[in-house]
DNA sequence: GTCGATTTGTTCAATATGGAACTATATATA
DNA sequence: TATATATAGTTCCATATTGAACAAATCGAC
């Protein structure tokens, strides 16, 4: 078994580092034709890597190993190529965190009887545990990061970002 | 001067690859504390990765580097540190961006006399015009993206993530 | 059935990335 | 003025990432 934590504390979600003011992000996006795309991108990095970072030093995973951890602990008999197109990463990336999750003891493999190219992926009861760990670190940067929106206004954004990711095959076509 | 151009067309905003139908993706969200982050990243992991990779076939451009001469051209003078804090990139990846730029002759280095630490950056002619073919590619995948949506679905969407970004000082205090 | 095309997963090698330590300039305090 | 602290930018190096080429299993059209 290889060693998790990286720091001494454990508790609770942790402090992630305080993120810059974005002095001249208004000046890049004001009038831009992509400027909702560069503001989707500038929270993503914003919000999450900065918990990505504290997970990876914390408990030594890469992100696509707790992108994998999360997929396979929320859908248990998941296969790498679904958490890949789940998550938008390439899947030789996938396939090595898969393995790494495993070395870790934080996965096992199943055989897929109906597809013998295919391998079901599980938790462990310490992975799971693991997970979530990790899911409330998000969960608190998540309440910090949307504490500037009131309920109403999480709801649309959230419908809003279903409507996106579920509509795929409509927006994901060739052009 | 460096060949910026990787394939033979340079027609519009060509194609960006087909992405796979993301088949759990419903699974992993529904339910999900951080379903709202997670959709997010999912958002930019898709949309504009590919555009991303097409950039960086294309125009031997790196993300950072295209990233930088977005915000350049659109904020002429602007530093290297502004970028990162703009762009959520590490400065050390943004200061090697700039110096590849300019070995590009897509950018210049100006004085800056108030602060001789500082150099402020201007696009050449040759990078805005590179810029703007950038600019187009992002323009049409982005309206592929949208056009799942209403117009009045796209103002919400932009007037949160504004509201959300820019109101970075307080989603931003250590905790 | 069989043969070619697709799909899942892996490995390798080239490249991209970012933390840490550094220089040089600027600022604050006495 | 002198000294300490902070900031802009760079370089180094260890690591993460990914495209390409591959093996094995499956599917599909006859």
């Amino acid at each position: 078994m290889l060693k998790l934590r990286a720091g001494p504390e454990d508790d609770a979600a942790a402090s992630v580092p305080v993120v810059n003011s974005p002095s001249r992000l208004d000046e890049i996006v004001e009038g831009s034709p992509i400027g909702l795309g560069y503001l989707m991108a500038y929270m993503t990095n914003n919000y999450l890597g900065p918990v990505y970072k504290l997970v990876e030093s914390r408990y030594k995973l890469t992100s696509p190993e707790f992108l994998s951890l999360m997929c396979i602990a929320r859908v248990p008999g998941i296969n790498a190529i679904d958490i890949s197109r789940s998550s938008g990463r390439p899947r030789n990336s996938i396939s090595r965190a898969v393995n790494l999750l495993l070395d870790k003891n934080l996965i096992t493999v199943e055989a897929d009887l109906v597809d013998k190219r295919r391998k079901r992926l599980v938790v462990t009861t310490q992975g799971g545990k693991l997970y979530t760990k990790i899911e409330h670190m998000f969960e608190e940067r998540h309440s910090h990061m949307l504490s500037v929106l009131d309920g109403r206004e999480i709801e649309r954004m959230e419908a809003l970002l279903r409507k996106l990711a579920f509509r795929a095959d409509s927006w994901a076509k060739p052009y």
